[in-house]
DNA sequence: CGGAATCTGTTGCATTTGTAATAGTTGGTT
DNA sequence: AACCAACTATTACAAATGCAACAGATTCCG
């Protein structure tokens, strides 16, 4: 049925799925079960954990995920008190979100479980792939390929 | 509000996921523009094309994608005269898939495309970089971390 | 044989997502 | 001031997905 050299399993964007998605679903039990949360809420938490009070869409912007998905996420995430909201006072479109106290400690908590989950990930690789693979992958994510057609 | 010095841009599955989605966009716009086609249904498409005849179950232990969405797949891809189904003589559960002339013509085009833009995304990369990237997610994608917890 | 367990594949229903339209706010221009 | 383009965020509706239940076919074993 094949003639030339063409494979699936060398083909980036498939090998790149195929990665992320084996490595996203065990950790993806954590929050799930732990906080009921979706991906993108996972997301929102940690964004908020890390960097302070956000709005959503500097949220969208660091992800790279849709409005839509981010104003989903933020209201199920306020609904169950993980996150709180606060108008801008000097631009009423925008709203600063940060964590609760819950929210902290659901962040506390997942972050502790993603820390042992990536050392877990990484004891297959030795420490220079490991600085490659990073590296590599930030330089695909910034990347946007044109005119091969 | 950061003591400690965890970094989402490092973890792993994050990092991965950021790079499959950016790397899977562009190239998305192809099969979705000119064929209609859903990311199951591209995959079963090139599984098709490249293995030849298959089984819809044999599709889903390859792809590691869930027998409901390859049933959906193949569905729509019969549907669309893309794809045919012949159901086994001598153990009738099972359903032979191939591709039709018509499948094998989008299959042909998608693929051509898949190579070029799979060479420009290597464009960033140099051809070391390239070989251990792709050695190192095989290497995740088998990889199931246990005792982490 | 006969019944239970297992296998392939599909369907129904609730949940999640994508897309486009919308409400409300601000800043710029005249 | 009055308009209008740009911006933040939400909502509505259709489409896609996950999960569990299901039908049909086969195998296992008493």
């Amino acid at each position: 049925m094949e003639t030339e050299r063409f494979d699936l399993q060398d083909f980036l964007p498939y090998l790149l799925n195929q990665a992320a998605e084996a490595s996203s679903l065990e950790f993806q039990r954590f929050y799930k079960n732990r906080y009921g949360m979706l991906r993108t809420e996972w997301r929102v938490l940690f964004h908020l954990g890390l960097y302070g009070q956000l709005t959503a869409s500097e949220i969208g912007q660091r992800t790279r995920v849709h409005k839509t998905k981010i104003s989903r996420a933020v209201h199920r995430l306020t609904e169950r008190r993980f996150v709180t909201r606060r108008r801008d006072e000097s631009d009423r479109r925008v709203e600063h979100l940060a964590l609760t106290r819950q929210g902290q400690a659901a962040y506390a908590d997942l972050r502790a479980v993603a820390e042992r989950y990536d050392a877990a990930l990484l004891d297959a690789l030795d420490p220079a792939e490991a600085e490659l693979l990073r590296r590599v992958l930030r330089k695909l994510t910034e990347a946007r390929p044109g005119g091969f057609t």
